[in-house]
RNA sequence: GGAGUCGUAGUUCAGUUGGUUAGAACGCCGGCCUGUCACGUCGGAGGUCGCGGGUUCGAAUCCCGUCGGCUCCGCCA
């Protein structure tokens, strides 16, 4: 039998009682965590958001609370009312916040009762977390998790605090429809049928992009938005289908002062878990990262910088080397310091697996112990193999990796190594935040299968001022070659590796974009079929503008010490883009499709 | 689209070279216990070895397929 509800109040939460609070009488209630049961005495851990209570249950002073009690299970949701006693100094639990004191319980109500959890969320050493399929089906089981809890709400406190600051900087929040409609850029849209109109579909937001250049348009300035955003792509660790980001665009903006704005607002989000970041960030241009680190996206936790090795293996007629370098191509090198010499074969071996996943061909290496020993032994010589190590910066003890190809797959490859070498090796420092901003990205990225130009951020990115005449040139010049070259005012913030944010000074200039929308192969007409009401909005006296976007997620993943983002969402989806609790994607009644004007095809 | 890895009791895992009745811990149920806090202790229940097929006298174990979780490449700001 349950207790009714009626008008209990609770007077605090489980995690308040302090000494302090000695002698008062007091109504808790929670969940039972757990029960320690000694016949005439019972112990009841009362769990709730704020932590944990001791509640004890005596046959001798309290005999009707003390059987109703004996009736309790795990996760049943009770009423305790009692007075906060003081622990003796042997009993006091150091571990719980509340340790120092318990709650001799007069009063018992059985709130609720509760099935047997289908796996136990407290985690001891000696057993693991239950399977994360199991753990997603129950996902508001998972989440009476203390450690969820704590992230869910630091996440909050950073969500706050950035509405706090943009309040502040005199930023409006707006929203924007996430009904719209599909543009074939970027990534693949969700999709939702429209009943209204037979045969035509909405797509959800990827970002709300146009819409935020369009606030610029209208003179509302300052723009921000805490945005939900759709993206149907495959997942990662650290990639949702549907997530949140903080967008935000300013008019008459210079990089420089998007740049001053994210720090300020980084500062102080990240005082909220007590880190001071170093200001300003530095910086990097993305073809300096990309030369030293390997990564547009490097982590300056830790050094290990690409060396290039080119001079060092000039002439010579090792074959792999010989042939990156007559086609363009690049030697390098990263150098592990210390332990390096000590790599042993198959961590080599590992290593070299690793790096051919990114498209290496293969992993030299070469190891400075007692001897010199090489995999470039025999290729090289002795003297030659000696002249690479020096030119890598490597001394007694270290290792040299190695490897030659095409530029992009030199720099993909051994920047994911220098990633696994720091992660192995033990060479990132915890509790350390690195940002920096990459600047000056690429306007474009080559596609070598169709031969075209892709914009790399998006195609109302401003070219950088400089490279405008050359952008002209290689438009209306047809040089476009030149395209290659050309660098946007593009930018990405990076922390720790992650590529936490990303944004650009935008095109206001109709001209501009005329040229931008030709490099990409794209007709008049075909850029009026896409963007018509927006071009025609650039041409009604658009303010220059540039803003930034910031993953929410990924903000929060290294406030809370996770590699996963789905220890700060709520309810997050599994690697196949299921949700495994209300079992989604599902199937739609007949019905339903009929009325939408859809049949399914047959596979 | 591709690769790796995992799937055995409610949960986490072990399970030898293919061989008798598939084990342990935790949880659950019952008994005992007045100071525990991962309580202790005694007893008990609990298995479609993910699913389907094959090889074999015999399959958790070998093979093929398939489904699902996780991670990575491709993809994705």
């Amino acid at each position: 039998m349950l207790d009714n509800f009626g008008e209990l109040k609770r007077t605090h939460s489980c995690g308040a009682l302090r000494g302090e609070h000695v002698g008062q009488s007091v109504t808790l209630m929670g969940w039972v965590a757990r029960r320690r049961d000694f016949g005439p005495l019972t112990f009841f851990d009362l769990r709730d958001r704020d932590g944990i209570t001791q509640g004890v249950f005596n046959e001798e002073t309290a005999p009707a609370a003390h059987a109703r009690a004996k009736e309790v299970r795990g996760e049943y949701v009770i009423a305790v009312t009692g007075e906060v006693v003081e622990r003796d100094a042997a009993q006091r639990n150091p571990k719980i916040a509340t340790g120092d004191v318990e709650v001799q319980a007069r009063e018992i109500l059985i709130l609720n009762d509760a099935r047997t959890p289908p796996f136990q969320f407290e985690v001891t050493s000696s057993d693991g977390l239950a399977s994360e399929d199991l753990r997603l089906k129950y996902r508001y089981l998972d989440l009476r998790r203390p450690q969820l809890q704590a992230n869910l709400r630091l996440r909050h406190r950073a969500v706050a605090e950035i509405r706090r600051f943009m309040d502040e900087q005199t930023f409006t929040e707006i929203e924007t429809p996430i009904l719209i409609k599909s543009t074939p850029e970027g990534a693949r849209d969700y999709v939702v049928p429209s009943r209204l109109h037979h045969g035509k579909f909405y797509a959800l937001p990827q970002s709300p992009q146009l819409f935020k250049q369009l606030c610029m348009i209208a003179g509302l300035d300052k723009y921000y938005q805490i945005a939900r955003c759709f993206r149907d792509e495959d997942l990662r660790a650290d990639r949702q289908p549907e997530f949140t980001q903080l967008d935000l665009e300013m008019s008459f903006a210079t990089p420089e002062q998007v740049y001053a704005l994210l720090e300020g607002l980084l500062a102080r989000v990240f005082k909220l878990i007590g880190v001071e970041l170093p200001l300003p960030f530095p910086r990097l241009t993305y073809a300096e990262a990309m030369r030293r680190y390997g990564s547009d996206k490097p982590d300056l936790r830790f050094e290990m910088e690409l060396q290039d090795l080119a001079s060092a293996v000039e002439g010579t007629d090792f074959a792999p080397f010989a042939a990156a370098l007559a086609s363009g191509g690049e030697v390098k090198g990263i150098t592990v310091r210390g332990g390096g010499a000590a790599l042993s074969r198959k961590a080599l071996d590992e290593l070299q697996e690793h790096a051919k996943r990114y498209g290496a061909g293969a992993l030299a290496w070469i190891k400075l112990g007692d001897e010199a020993t090489s995999s470039l032994l025999k290729a090289l010589g002795e003297d030659a193999v000696k002249r690479v190590a020096q030119a890598a910066g490597a001394e007694n003890g270290d290792a040299v990796l190695i490897v030659a190809g095409k530029s992009k797959t030199v720099a993909a490859s051994l920047g994911a190594l220098r990633n696994e070498v720091a992660r192995r090796e033990k060479l990132i420092p915890a509790n350390t935040y690195a940002p920096l901003w990459v600047t000056e990205f690429p306007m474009f990225e080559f596609n070598d299968e169709d031969g075209r130009y892709y914009p790399m951020h998006h195609p109302f990115t401003s070219p950088l001022d400089e490279d405008l005449p050359l952008f002209e040139r290689a438009v209306e010049g047809g040089e476009t070659e030149l395209l290659k070259g050309m660098r946007a005012k593009a930018y990405d913030a990076v922390m720790n590796g992650s590529e936490i944010g990303g944004g650009s000074i935008r095109i206001h200039r109709r001209d501009v974009q005329r040229l931008v929308f030709k490099a990409l192969g794209m007709t008049e007409e075909k850029a009026r079929e896409r963007f018509g009401f927006f071009l025609d909005a650039l041409e009604y006296g658009t303010p220059p503008h540039g803003g930034i976007a910031f993953g929410i997620e990924r903000l929060v993943m290294l406030l809370a010490g996770t590699e996963n983002i789905r220890d700060v969402m709520a309810f997050p989806k599994t690697a196949s883009a299921a949700d495994l609790m209300i079992d989604a994607p599902g199937a739609i009644d007949p019905q339903q499709l009929d009325e939408l004007h859809i049949g399914i095809a047959k596979q």
